[in-house]
DNA sequence: CTGAAAGCGCTAACAG
DNA sequence: CTGTTAGCGCTTTCAG
């Protein structure tokens, strides 16, 4: 079993030849004879040889790798935003490795440590919740290593964004509650320390002051995105006096808490209170009633992200002018408004 | 930027210290005095340094790296369990590289070389549909990293194995439907060349003898694990005739697939189909009627398969004793049987 | 076309 | 307690 690993030495000590003969056989080196790399490679074969890459990144001073931390990948947002970021990275032959923060910023700063210390090409982040230091991050850039924020991103920090357009799509979403006829809109708002949060309660201002309602402080509730954020946001509402006509959530899972908190106080949706979320989860539309949503193309963002990533890795002679690209949303009208 | 990366060297030069003293401070090795361990710490930290991995590794000859092959990480099951494989993980301080295959034979195998080439410390893999030969698991073997197989096994190798109780999963699933009083039970199967496929299937058939009704071979279709299967499952048995009282898939996708179109159909849940399925997707429990289902915990298969493989790697010894750990199933009733 | 020598950053064994 | 030497497996440069 643990009979040592086939290396370059010993498929060159069987042919006669020297190692260094060897590896650029391997590789294919316009140096060497097509007779002599096609005995290596048979006897590569044969001797099951697997190059090592832990040798080679350290010769080379650099890895074909790409760092990935989101908060959770059990979240169907995240898991597609992995997938684009995948596929674009498999084509120019990059490996991923994708780390979860669990929405700790410890964690998260660990996983930076790591990547770090692994010497990763370049490194995509969603930041977690609880993240209030940029710290890593700039660890990260101190050490060249190019950074891309994709969704939540950290602000202080000057790094390449793809994000989706939280303001406008809050803002369209909120627009249409308004044509629908509703008038006192509340929203279970994000953590305000987080962009999305921030973006999307602005959007929703935005609709509000734009169509001469005023954004009454009383209807806006700071949580965090989970859905037992959305339960308490509800109980928030009630526990201010009358409840609102409609409820913008900062996400999909939030609006799924208030969605079932609502049935569960006997009141029905739309009728006596219309909720939209933010996300498009695959959920949201088994939901009953369906739920109206913003939806923001997860695997677009992945790919446009890893596209970024990889043009800095190519290119790490430009500065930072740091881009932002971002990516439409869209308004997905169902039911539950 | 490209300012060259900090080394031991660089803090050693700066300390006129030898840089392997600096190396065994930095390991707080006993060899090094105190003073001498604070002045070296206090400086990498000025200096900003993170110890190169990838060195490291290759002079230890190994990898603190896990390496996990799933399907797909955009599928609650599986990104369940890999919540549990890093869990454990991250507390023995190991990392966790996770691929996917999207479920084809060729990618898996890439994803092995380069798992191979990097020398990963151990492998976890849950097969993809389409893959039929065991020669990249054999290889991965070849090079004395230890493999445990999750949920999808192949079966021509000798490995551990984590798996759910599938036959007895779907022999309660089916014994359920049984009791409620329908008769003609028909089963949306998976692919044959899978593990989950046949247990499955052998549980359904085990279910039905044991209740002295015969499993007519007309009742069973094969197919994959997607919705999709789960409509053409539906239309080929209405093609045979006439429909069956209620249908077991295979998973919930599957049942999900059968589910919509029955309803497509303008046929009642369970009143003129029960459907059933198997895996306790999230979703699942969204629908209208909710689906009647098995529960497999996947984040308990995770930390059984992470377990048991760096039990295997802290003890290379033992030759392959393979163990098989079953992890218990629960019949989840909802309304749609 | 093939070979020799050097070195990536780190650790382990041994000497001082 | 600190320094020396050697080497992990590979690539690169320069000679033959």
């Amino acid at each position: 079993m643990a009979t040592r690993q086939v290396t370059v030495k010993d498929i060159a000590g069987r042919l006669r030849l020297h190692y260094t003969t060897v590896s650029k056989a391997l590789r294919d080196h316009p140096d060497i004879s097509p007779a002599t790399k096609r005995r290596v490679l048979a006897l590569a074969e044969e001797l099951d040889y697997h190059p090592n890459s832990i040798a080679k990144n350290l010769k080379n001073q650099s890895t074909h790798t790409l760092g990935v931390i989101v908060p959770s990948i059990k979240n169907d947002f995240f898991s597609a935003v992995i997938s684009g970021i995948e596929e674009v990275a498999y084509g120019r032959e990059f490996n991923t490795v994708v780390c979860q923060s669990n929405e700790s910023a410890e964690r998260e700063a660990i996983h930076l440590r790591t990547l770090i210390s692994n010497r990763v090409a370049g490194v995509l982040v969603s930041v977690a919740q609880t993240t209030t230091s940029g710290s890593g991050f700039r660890a990260l850039q101190r050490q060249g290593i190019p950074l891309v924020f994709f969704d939540r991103v950290y602000d202080d920090i000057e790094a390449d964004h793809v994000v989706v357009d939280d303001i406008g799509g809050a803002r369209r979403v909120v627009e249409h509650l308004i044509e629908r006829g509703y008038r006192t809109i509340a929203h279970a708002a994000g953590p305000p320390n987080t962009s999305i949060g921030r973006d999307r309660c602005r959007g929703y201002l935005d609709a509000l002051k734009a169509h001469g309602l005023d954004g009454d402080e009383k209807w806006i509730v700071h949580g965090g995105f989970e859905e037992a954020d959305g339960t308490a946001a509800l109980g928030a509402f009630r526990s201010r006096g009358s409840m609102p006509d409609a409820i913008f959530a900062v996400n999909d899972p939030v609006a799924r808490g208030i969605h079932a908190e609502v049935k569960r106080n006997g009141l029905a949706i739309p009728r006596d209170v219309a909720v939209a979320g933010f996300g498009d989860n695959r959920l949201s539309a088994y939901l009953d009633p369906p739920l109206t949503t913003v939806s923001q193309s997860p695997y677009e963002i992945g790919k446009t992200a890893a596209a970024m990533l990889l043009r800095r890795i190519d290119e790490p002679s430009h500065k930072c002018l740091c881009e932002t690209e971002v990516i439409p949303t869209q308004l997905i009208v169902r039911k539950s408004t």
